[in-house]
DNA sequence: GCTATGATCTGAACATGTTCAGTTCTGCCC
DNA sequence: GGGCAGAACTGAACATGTTCAGATCATAGC
């Protein structure tokens, strides 16, 4: 009677990993305020007790949600990537595919975002708990940096990722507040940045602009936790 | 018996000023969390729905400390601003002055972090109910802006508070995150894009750099809701 | 096989923001 | 001054996330 029973796993584990699909698919088809904790018990046959035993908190149950939507968005991104050399392009592509990948969120996203601000609890997005799925993204993004034609400066090179993933951030924030059709405001947003990006980033190259052009990313590195 | 009683308040306006009262004193105290509207109700001696008849939600009650703290901000900016006629200068005192007003809430900036930034409840920046405390930054800036000596092109000049108050909620999102010694790390930050904008604010004269200078500002405008 | 120990699970209890049907009070009109 | 409409107020009830003392189960060691 183990048909379909993946190899070593506990009932633990199984119990474990059902409260999770349950969560995870009420939290995609009713958001993260119809998603109660009693409502998950119920699907997934257990007591209330047992959610909070398996995940300390409904905020770590939208952590592991956050993982999903980051290897998505990887798995999105990646073959993508492979049909451009162009650094902007490449990079759009990782910010394209991110807001794509959040969009069935977005009549939820207020939801969520109360939920993830608090730099209290484990799924604001500078936590360590955080770290995981936002190593995702870093990674994403200097993928899509070595992987492209380009002549930067190394400093700026080695700084850039993770003033892009910020970018990455801040996009997302507006994104919740965009109450255009479809989002289309925060897509603009995005294809105004890059068109700015692809005429800044030149201008490191040059002797009289590279400093101030430093400062900005030194000044955006500051934010990093 | 109406001796401290300040004219044609009635009793209905003694109630909801009481509440009120009561209920800012517990925000500084002791912060969102603890602050619960049973609390109030008993300090004030009114029942929890009378809490409720005045002030439609907990939210509407930290709205009315957001105008408290934007008051005292414009209190504290006004006189220090006419100690100097430098541009950058005295945006630094409007940002300042700023910061300072909130290092008392900073220990329960969590909790009026998570509770301020839902888009759907009336204290999130963007709300239309938050318009009058962010009017207040707005004119702060644009007044910051209108007594100095500077030299900019007028459509820098038109574009710019907006963008200096999204730096300012920008900056205030950041120093809720700031875990460093008094905050240290937001002032630094603050002079660091003082002094970036020092540098930079000249260019918006030289014509080859004007354009994506403009480009920049206009991406920035295009966050504002 | 038997048992002790720790992992797993249960559901009642708690605190909290919010709602609402009903009660009391206020001020106005005749 | 008597009564009435609406404002002001009450407190019990509800939904929800979380806690916890105890019940149950699985399994390692004999």
């Amino acid at each position: 009677m183990f048909s379909s029973a993946p190899g070593p796993l506990t009932k633990s584990d199984r119990t474990r990993a059902h409260i999770r699909g349950f969560a995870m698919r009420s939290f995609r088809e009713r958001g993260y305020d119809a998603t109660t904790i009693r409502l998950i018990a119920q699907e997934a046959g257990v007591s209330v007790g047992t959610t909070h035993y398996h995940f300390p908190s409904k905020h770590h149950l939208v952590q592991e949600l956050y993982l999903d939507v980051q290897y998505a968005h990887r798995a999105a991104a990646e073959p993508v990537l492979e049909t451009t050399g162009d650094l902007i392009e490449r990079l759009g592509i990782v910010y394209r595919t991110g807001l794509e990948g959040l969009a069935p969120f977005h009549r939820f996203a207020p939801e969520f975002l109360s939920a993830a601000v608090s730099p209290r609890s484990p799924i604001n997005p500078l936590s360590t708990e955080s770290a995981p799925a936002l190593g995702i993204v870093l990674d994403l993004f200097r993928s899509a940096l070595a992987g492209a034609k380009h002549s930067l400066p190394t400093d700026f090179e080695r700084a850039l990722p993770n003033a892009l993933v910020l970018g990455h951030l801040l996009l997302a924030l507006f994104w919740v507040y965009d109450t255009s059709p479809g989002q289309e405001r925060s897509f603009r947003l995005l294809e105004r940045g890059l068109r700015l990006l692809r005429g800044v980033l030149p201008l490191t190259r040059v002797p009289m602009l590279r400093a101030p052009l430093r400062e900005l990313l030194d000044l955006v590195a500051e934010v990093q936790a």
